[in-house]
This record gives structure tokens, C-alpha cells and sequence, in this order.
DNA sequence: ACATAATATGAACCGTGATTCACTCTTTGC
DNA sequence: GCAAAGAGTGAATCACGGTTCATATTATGT
């Protein structure tokens, strides 16, 4: 009897494993799902391609891994906006929609990957989850912002659905990969989020919104 | 010399290519657009496969024919009550949405076919377009409605996006494929339609959205 | 009937890229 | 140092499904 996995090479695995799935979200960022190949992938990472097969069952799976890695920063990035923003439900909501959308348009290729990209169903799957969580983090809003009038009585449920929906679709348009040549700063915050914020926001409070500024 | 294409084969050419057409649909509106394959679309259809290649290039632009069919019949019907509703801007933009979401729900598969199914890139173009048609037509009527007074000012482009996001997202849940061993009562009208109507609405109005009763 | 030309056929082909597996290399405990 | 047990390798394999093409069939005009 010899040979025990000692923390030395449990170590070791971890920092493969962790190489690939960096190694792969790089790849996502870089030019989306349907561009990240098992062999390329391989290289980069510094493996052979049968030892991602030591690390994941399969594509779809490693996929599906790394599309939950990328969606957890972003949730919690919407997360804390929604917790750490002060003042009332609407409030906190305009500025969680916010950090999305900038968020999205500062890192357009791996925002259109989550978002739109054509994927496997299994990973499609998981993007289901993704804008689910977002949904989530919207309707606990919602609820409070009835609760402290900010918002009128309303199907939380639906409504924040409807949200997810309307920045997905108002983003795609300018996420999409035949738009990257353009100057980032073409895609720049004002022009584009202030409309979404809007109609957003009426959309919950029905009534006029008023556009705030508040210093970063 | 001898032979020259008659009007007898013309129209025999016409029948194989509208039976191939119409079978892909059927295909479409059973499974979706991942689950047509060439042989058994050409077995269905009642020719070789091969022959499928003497009416289209190749499968995405059968698929892309195809979905544009499916697209024309659903943009006409939301023009057309765009066009034939009465009244403000407003009502006929929610008659329009109406006539989306019911159309959708009386026909899942097809309507989660065109509005989320993941699928070939040319197709996914055709989709693009397909969401654009849809928006302008909203667009359209977003001008007439600030013109009439039923909507105040806004940038009508990005209002419209944001509308057709928000059917489409909200729509995505009753209609994925797991749900639809799910009664299709279930789906029915009232209880979804209306929330997301009452958002959108309330998203272009900026003011409470009543729901108005009309007969059929 | 025959020649010509277009259409239809479907089994074989092929490109792609994920997956496997027989083998080598490391690690561990004695 | 050695045997046992993983871990790592990467060229070969395989699955899949779209596409091709040599052949058969059908249509047309004389």
C-alpha cells in the first residue's frame, strides 16, 4: 500500500484547475464561448487536452463552470449596489441598474457572452439561473420599495423579470460583436443607460423619473 | 435541342419547395430549430436529401428562410393591430403587445423557437432583424403616441427596444421547454399579459396603467 | 422512339472538434 | 530503491450531421 493524495498535490490540482477555468473565462472575455476549443484551450492553459478531461467531465460542463464563475462577480457586483446605496427601493434599483450596464459596456464581449451569445443548452441552462438571480436580487428590491412607498403595490415577480428583460435587450444592441470595433467611449454610460433607467423606473414607479446625480 | 423548364415542373418545383418549407416549420413549431436535421426534414418532407440542396444553399439559410416565414406571420399580426386598433397611441401599443404575448402562448415551441432558442449564427442574424421589425414598429408608434398626447416625449428608439425586451424576456419563462407539459390554460392570457402590459405601459406613460376591458 | 437536358436520389464522404486510452511520468509509503 | 496508485500526456479515434456526386429518373421537343 503506498500513494495517498498528500496537500502538496491536492494543491497542485487546485492550481490547475484554477488555471483552466482562468485560462477559459480569458478566452470568453476575448471572443465568447463558441471560440474556446478543448486543444487551444489545452495550450493556453499549459496541459495536455486529456487533463482537462481530469478536471471536468466534459465542454459543456467546463463551460458551464466558467459561465458561473464570470455570472457570480457580476451578480455581486449588482448585489452590493442593491445593499450598499442608500435611500429608498427605487433609488437603490436605479443604481443597481446602473452598475450592470456600465459594468456590461466596459467589458462588452464577455457581457454579450453572458447575455446573448448562442451556447449549449447546458450552458443556456445556466444562463436561465443567471438572469433568474438577477430577477431575485430585483424583486427583494421591489417588495422593500413597497414597503417603504417608494414603489407602488405590484407583482414584484413579474416586474423584475420585466427589468432583467429590458436591459438585457436595450444592451444587446450595443454589445453585439460587429459594434466592438467602435470607440468604447462611443458606448459610454449617459447616451445609453439613461433611456433604460427610465423607462425602467417608470415602468415601476409610474410616474415621471428624474434623472439624479450623484458623484462616484 | 430538347427540354425546356414548362410551366407543369415550375409549379411541381414550387410544391416541393413550399412542402419543404412547411414541413421545417412544422419541425420548428414541434421541437425547435436545433432538432431539424437534413435527412430526416428530407424523409419527412417526402424527398432525398440531396434534393434539399437543389432549393437552398445550405441548412442555415433553410433554417433562416424558415424563420423568416415564421417572423412575417407574426410581425403582420402585431402590425395589424397596431393599424386597426382605435384610439391613442398608448391603447394601440397595448393592443400590439396583447396580440404578441397571446399568440405567443397559444403557440410555445414556435414563439420560444424565434424569440430564445439558441441557434446558428446566420439564423440568430435573421433573429436580430426580426426583433428590429418588431421595434420599429413600435417605434413607429411611440411617435404617434407623443404626437397625440397619450405619451410624453422620449426617445422612441430606445423606449421601443426596451418594450420588445421586455416581452420577450418575460415571456421566456412560461415559455421554456420544460414547461410545456404544463396545461396550456395554465399559460393563458389574464395573468401573465397583464403585469407585463402594465410595466411596459407604465414604462412609456409614466403613470398608472388601468386596465381596460374590451370584448372580443 | 430518341436525344437532350434538367431534376431527383441517397449512400458515401468529409470536416470538425470533442473525447478516449495506452502509455509515461510523479508521488507516496515502506 | 521499489512497488503501488494516481496524475498527465497527446496522437488516434469517434460521432455527428451537413454536404457531395455518380447514377437513375423524368421531362421535353422532334
Amino acid at each position: 500500500m503506498a500513494y495517498r493524495e498528500t496537500e502538496k498535490v491536492r494543491s497542485r490540482k487546485a492550481k490547475t484547475f484554477d488555471s483552466i477555468l482562468v485560462t477559459a473565462l480569458y478566452m470568453v472575455a476575448e471572443h465568447g464561448f463558441s471560440t474556446v476549443q478543448m486543444a487551444e484551450l489545452a495550450r493556453r492553459a499549459g496541459v495536455a487536452t486529456g487533463t482537462l478531461y481530469r478536471y471536468f467531465p466534459s465542454k459543456e460542463a467546463l463551460c458551464t463552470e466558467v459561465f458561473k464563475r464570470a455570472t457570480e462577480v457580476e451578480v455581486s457586483k449588482v448585489q452590493q449596489a442593491l445593499e450598499q446605496t442608500v435611500g429608498h427601493g427605487a433609488e437603490r434599483i436605479a443604481a443597481a441598474l446602473t452598475v450592470f450596464a456600465e459594468r456590461a459596456l466596459r467589458a462588452p464581449t464577455m457581457a454579450w457572452a453572458l447575455i446573448a451569445e448562442p451556447v449549449d443548452p447546458l450552458v443556456d441552462q445556466a444562463r436561465l439561473d443567471y438572469r433568474q438571480r438577477y430577477a431575485r436580487l430585483f424583486e427583494l428590491a421591489i417588495h422593500d420599495g413597497i414597503r417603504d412607498g417608494s414603489l407602488p403595490d405590484q407583482n414584484a415577480q413579474f416586474a423584475s423579470t420585466a427589468l432583467v428583460g429590458c436591459i438585457a435587450e436595450s444592451l444587446v444592441g450595443p454589445l453585439a460583436p460587429a459594434r466592438q470595433g467602435d470607440d468604447v467611449t462611443t458606448l459610454d454610460s449617459a447616451h445609453i443607460i439613461a433611456p433604460i433607467l427610465r423607462f425602467c423606473l417608470q415602468g415601476l414607479t409610474a410616474s415621471p423619473y428624474e434623472v439624479h446625480r450623484h458623484e462616484h
